[in-house]
DNA sequence: ACAATAACCTGAGAT
DNA sequence: GATCTCAGGTTATTG
């Protein structure tokens, strides 16, 4: 019952899950696309949180059995400016859903973002990304929007055949590595911005 | 990093800073005010804490330094019944505001403690004391309400001027006294009623 | 299950 | 304007 289980990537690496590491630098040279969100007004008002969709959640932050903890990730802009924001993302027992709590409220304020805006998550290799665009406006980004449509409901497809399965187990994967988790606080893992 | 920093009184102290020990029996025999506060809807709603101060907190309670630890007070109730109650009093990092928690709500039900109202506090050496009274009435205790406002006063200013001096030393005072900082619950050492 | 406790977070106002 | 404080929220844990 780890209150906060830090994640510390680890080179136990098995199967990766994804493109990282071949041919430039350290890592993450290719961005990929994660998943998108059309924001709710919930999502951008005074709640403070974005509530992250189940499946995506799953698919691509944390696997359940992790004890339920929290991590403070660090998202870059996507916009290369330097800038980054760190949000704490944990899951909501009592609501069963995952969410980005801690700092989100600022990126909203910042980037102006408005119900029914969509923010977008991706990363290269370790580094994450997030932008978001207006409502209405073209995908703009690496997929066309037929694409990202359809690899969202292919996500949704895969995680809800595979979601009982994964519950319970012990280990961790985040971001397709596999990590372990410990019991010190993430602040001094992941340093803030 | 001491979660519960517990306070055990040591006969080192220094220059004393009150009435003690004079010509009463052990000690404790004059009744000096330390603060008052009028409570908010939210000190006597379903949170069930009080916000204590900083200042008072700090002036009279603890010094900050001794690793956020928490304690457990005994207070008596002011108009000498004979009853106490025990208040869990600690700090809160994330809202770097230091609190009542456990047996508050209790005080607050048995008194009838509303929004507006006042809680009082008061020592006798190490005895401490707690009473209340309604909005609008007037002083009501020991002390008249010229001269209580007049303490009152006295207290923001020594500790606002201090309040910079203090921070970040390493020694600790509670109730007037130099204590050392232990890592023992505090439950062990302040009895409960 | 529920209530009490503990901890965390943020907006607004004061300094 | 940046920092500090705190009232009022929230989730989380415990019994």
């Amino acid at each position: 019952m780890a209150l906060t289980a830090a994640a510390r990537v680890s080179n136990s690496t098995g199967g990766e899950g994804g493109v990282s590491g071949s041919g430039n630098g350290v890592c993450g040279g290719v961005r990929e696309h994660m998943f998108d969100k059309v924001v709710t007004p919930s999502d951008v008002g005074k709640l403070n949180r974005l509530v992250v969709p189940k499946h995506f959640a799953e698919a691509h932050f944390v696997v359940p059995g992790s004890g339920g903890g929290a991590a403070l990730l660090r998202f870059e802009d996507g916009r290369g400016k330097g800038k980054a924001w760190c949000f704490r993302f944990s899951y909501w027992g009592s609501s069963q859903s995952y969410v980005m709590t801690k700092g989100w409220s600022g990126f909203v304020r910042d980037r102006r973002l408005a119900a029914g805006d969509t923010v977008s998550f991706s990363r290269a290799g370790h580094r994450l990304f997030i932008d978001c665009r207006r409502r209405g406006s073209a995908s703009g980004g690496s997929m066309a929007a037929a694409a990202a449509e359809a690899s969202r409901a292919l996500d949704d497809v895969e995680t809800t055949t595979t979601r009982r399965l994964m519950a319970g187990r012990r280990r961790v994967r985040l971001f397709g590595v596999d990590v372990e988790v410990t019991d010190e606080p993430l602040d001094l893992q992941l340093g803030l911005n």
